[in-house]
DNA sequence: TTATTATTTAAGTATCTTCTTAAATACGTA
DNA sequence: TACGTATTTAAGAAGATACTTAAATAATAA
């Protein structure tokens, strides 16, 4: 693995007078260090940021484990296009399989989807009972 | 405003024999008792599920506030492009401005960022300090 | 008033996304 | 083996997204 050297890049472009150059250095070098965790999170927030895929996964939260077909049916979908939704997901290794005969059932990764747990929670207590 | 009487429609199109009904019509009530939780808690993550707009919300929480000159001098991108990353943000409320002469500065709307603030720590707690 | 600075807006383009339909694979059963 | 069911994969079209560059606003300073 190559660790980059972190002689930071510091000419400022921003050519504001009031700009705090200490900041602007220290917000760079923040990022710089977290750099890896804000493309694993951005594509968990990207998954999560489809209606159709943010629902999903709220229902497998809920149901623990449920099968594309079921799920085509709860969201009045196509298989295919659930299909696709699916493995997109699986890919980022948010949601994992496991099959019994012909029926593949899909469930949440819990260690990687605890950013979105207060999510789950906000939709449950906003819930409109009839 | 307009409540819709809850008649579920039951149709269960998924023709798997071990299909729960219960459980699918039970699954399609709660997605419609929340259907206003998942259009706004979506759009939030789709704003977040861009690695620069994670990076400026980030940022955001970390500095208090920032103006569109600054975020452009951190992540080395044109003002232009990081105006319209802000402009999304601030439409969806995420964000919010304040104006001081000239210049503009952004900063978060606590209230509707809540979904995100696991995600800020995380980031924190993964920093590798060099 | 004119110029300068900070920022936004607009138009255009390249790329990504999410469906659709049709075909392929995988398992179970007659 | 041949068929049906559950699911995935592939190809393609329509729409959304994220930049670029150039022009428009808006506030301040000369």
């Amino acid at each position: 693995m190559i660790v980059q050297s972190n002689i930071m890049n510091l000419e400022i472009t921003c050519t504001r007078k009031e700009a705090d150059h200490k900041q602007l250095s220290r917000c760079r070098e923040t990022l710089q260090s977290s750099f890896s965790s804000f493309q694993e999170i951005s594509r968990i927030f990207a998954l999560a940021g489809s209606e159709v895929r943010l629902k999903i996964l709220f229902l497998l939260n809920m149901e623990k484990e449920l099968c594309p077909c079921d799920i085509a049916d709860i969201l009045e979908m196509s298989v295919p296009a659930i299909s696709q939704h699916i493995r997109k997901m699986k890919d980022v290794g948010i949601i994992s399989m496991r099959r019994d005969g012909q029926t593949l059932y899909y469930s949440l990764v819990k260690e990687n989807t605890n950013v979105l747990n207060k999510a789950f929670s906000t939709i449950d207590n906003n819930r409109k009972v009839a």
